[in-house]
DNA sequence: TCAGAGAATTATCGCGGGTTAGGTTCGACC
DNA sequence: GGTCGAACCTAACCCGCGATAATTCTCTGA
């Protein structure tokens, strides 16, 4: 079984076995975060670098006002720090949003890798980018979208990227947060929220319950959220269903 | 004179005089582009990177029903990309606010030149990382914050941004964009960005007129707008005016 | 000096989404 | 089976901000 980790790499990069057994040892430091427990606190001086294998985290920052914003969703396979550097210290949090494994990796063994073989250094910078472009996403969601569409919008992008992880198929996944954790990510109450599900739900799109999110009608999903998923830019390779619509970005 | 790259870049690694001469080396190829037209338009393949030398511009995407939303400001000594890796194609368009003179950089080159010198890897690598930090803090100000609070929270950044490549002083700076523009990176409409120009100028903080900004009360506005300048990652060491309060990002 | 265009400004009206408050369901634990 | 807390769901009310439109200001160029 490949990491998580690689298998999204290889949306990035043509990886070799070997490619891929080098990046797979780099995960030897394991560590367990309870769920709702920061893995980084605002102020940490990080030792570094964290690489999510199971569970689902996030970025978020605490305003003076008690308020809350989810910055950005980290699943497995996802790198919470920029791989060439160690922030001298956290200006936000990295918390556990469900039971977390991950690994701890050093910057200078990953530059040193990325120096001396080529497709890793392709790969860490593609996953570099779209992770960036990830963040731009989310403010457009945040600035220009009604709240029914941001929640669709989410919903199609979590579901790429977990597909590409072997953690969601045509049916739905498992979305393991709270309502109040939707809102503080997509900028909304959890009675809106609340709300916005109905609203999908009823124009029959989504249903979720019990933690999992089922997917009645993605493809009417997609059009209705203006999904498109150019910015994760997935060359839609390893999808190995065929029936899902590979994304549009090696054909630009 | 040295490039407001380099100053920038001061603020993130210790810089001797000949890695400052690289840096500024690295300029060679000079371009312009005038007033709202795209530097780099959606769908394009990037040839190079984009340095600001000179001007505004700012990373922003039209969605489908005509909405604009600015993702991030550009200014003097900024870098439009990840210095690491060139993006396949665009997925959003790279646009002068004002007449803007721009290098044209190549990754390879910048990728060499932090291999040989750790200098400026560090340095370049500090930048990239604060550019993600100034996007977190775009999307804490979508989501959590009142529009007169976003409207001086931005003021704030602008202008510590600004200083550090000394284009501000403790009295203001040049601000040559519309209130449409303010709105479009703000997530408002044109017409609440002046209602809230108009409160923050009658609490007594700023006044807006032909382009420029005039800070009136400084401090009070960062205690107003909770603007804290640690996400900007400066070490306050170059801001040669001392009246200013010093970030306290070292101090954590 | 005047005309025209774009930007700033202000007022009115209505909607999207926040706030508050209540009830319901569910799972964990005893 | 009963209790407790967390999450979910719904309704009523209200406010921040959007939409529209009309007026004024500013700059540019003929």
């Amino acid at each position: 079984m490949t990491s998580p980790f690689v298998r999204k790499l290889r949306q990035g990069a043509q990886l070799s076995t070997e490619d891929e057994i080098l990046l797979m040892g780099l995960s030897r430091s394991l560590h367990y975060a309870e769920a709702r427990h920061d893995i980084y606190s605002e102020g940490d001086r990080p030792g570094s670098l964290t690489l999510i294998l199971k569970g689902w985290a996030c970025r978020d920052k605490i305003l003076e006002n008690g308020q809350r914003q989810i910055i950005a969703f980290f699943l497995p396979g996802d790198l919470c720090e920029p791989f060439g550097i160690l922030p001298p210290f956290m200006n936000h949090s990295i918390t556990a949003l469900t039971p977390v494994t991950y690994a701890r990796l050093r910057p200078d063994e990953l530059r040193a890798m990325a120096q001396e073989n080529s497709s890793i250094e392709q790969a860490l910078w593609w996953d570099a980018l779209a992770a960036m472009e990830l963040q731009h996403e989310h403010v457009v969601s945040l600035g220009r979208r009604q709240a029914v569409e941001r929640l669709g919008h989410l919903f199609c992008e979590l579901h790429m990227r977990l597909a590409v992880v072997g953690l969601a198929d045509r049916t739905g996944f498992s979305l393991p947060v709270t309502q109040q954790e939707l809102g503080d990510a997509l900028g909304l109450s959890a009675v809106h929220v609340n709300r916005s599900l109905r609203e999908l739900r009823s124009l029959g799109f989504v249903n979720l319950r019990h933690r999992r999110l089922d997917l009645l009608d993605l493809n009417a999903l997609k059009e209705f959220s203006l999904f498109d998923p150019a910015y994760l830019r997935f060359n839609g390779q390893p999808l190995h269903d065929g029936a899902w619509s590979a994304p549009s970005a090696v054909e630009r």
